[in-house]
DNA sequence: CAGCTTGGCTAGCGGTGCTAGAATCACGGT
DNA sequence: ACCGTGATTCTAGCACCGCTAGCCAAGCTG
């Protein structure tokens, strides 16, 4: 009775360990470094039990990027609120516009996890991962008082693409890095009125 | 003498025939599908003749990227003196950025090997390929009639920005389909003016 | 014609994600 | 107290990957 309780903890536990050493190492070395052998070296098993846990790698990234919605609507979150928001909502956009690159820059393998690996995960649907809607609203929410469109959710999720292709083609050194600032400062300066 | 020319020009040929076979490999299957050993047998050598061509995969890529930037560059330009051009600025750089959207829609694994993956090719410096540098002035030159702006440059590449994040977020699922002709004037219309 | 150089091939290395089947452990019933 | 049973973990291996060493057969040169 209390044996299955333990079990099922342990398991759960388990579980917790293997998304957090698949996020660490992704972290420190990369995506290409988490190899299903190096996960079950790191964890202290062997191979087979992480597909008793998930489908397969492609889950196991999944559950790490579920893990990244969360913090980075919380990121979002923080800049939106803590920013002197309600008396100046520019500041407010700028603030969460720069929470979201600096995210993006300082775990470069976790916004990959999210934002551009790990297809199988429902996006733009009703069964989204909650997280992954908030981190939407928040910049929903910061973009609100400072645009006047009909449709703000399609242009938040404008927005959202300029902010997403401004870094992803910086990181892949498509874009040059001095000049990031003055491209971030331009994007939101077209959103704003 | 003339059997050197011969040899050389045989080999360029074969050089050709692999990129053209990794190509449409991968646009036909993605580029999963498209390894050494499978490459070798469309051409129907062993795999080190590769080699003997390219310093590998990636190179093999990067080449395919190469050719995907002289087409989207020329389709672009089609794009901005076809449409009406000189007298109508507003309508040449919808045009300009629907002919951008197309074509990644239309290539997505070319495009991925130009944008998304490749990365030793060099991209923001002196000697990037240069057909990259006509497709980017072809963006910056549909602009130019319609923006206030002082630092062209800057503000070219942000907007390039918000079209690559429009199209690779849509292509992963991240963004409804449906909306993307509504976001796509959404960008438009916020770098007009 | 002999020798050498060039170029393609076969075979193989170390790695990948994933899995079948053996082995081990803890449990419940007699 | 013991033994069968079921779950759980491991060992070993599959088919594939990018890439390369070394052989072998052509063809050019003296």
């Amino acid at each position: 009775m209390s044996i299955q309780k333990r079990r099922e903890r342990e398991r759960a536990e388990r579980e917790r360990l293997i998304v957090t050493a698949a996020r660490e190492l992704a972290e420190s070395e990369g995506w290409n470094a988490v190899t299903t052998r190096r996960l079950a070296a790191e964890i202290e098993y062997s191979q087979p039990v992480l597909y008793s846990h998930f489908s397969g790698k492609d889950a196991i990234m999944a559950a790490v990027a579920v893990e990244g919605f969360a913090e980075l609507a919380a990121e979002l979150c923080r800049a939106r609120t803590e920013a002197a928001a309600p008396e100046d909502p520019a500041r407010a956009l700028a603030s969460v516009a720069a929470a979201y690159a600096d995210f993006a820059e300082r775990r470069p393998a976790l916004y990959d996890a999210m934002f551009t690996q790990a297809v199988d995960l429902p996006f733009a649907s009703a069964d989204a991962p909650d997280a992954l809607r908030r981190g939407f609203d928040e910049l929903r929410e910061a973009l609100r008082p400072v645009v006047d469109e009909d449709n703000l959710d399609v242009l938040t999720e404008t927005f959202w693409s300029g902010l997403h292709g401004l870094l992803t083609l910086m990181r892949d050194g498509r874009l040059r890095r001095e000049q990031h600032d003055l491209r971030l400062a331009v994007l939101i300066r077209r959103f704003s009125t």
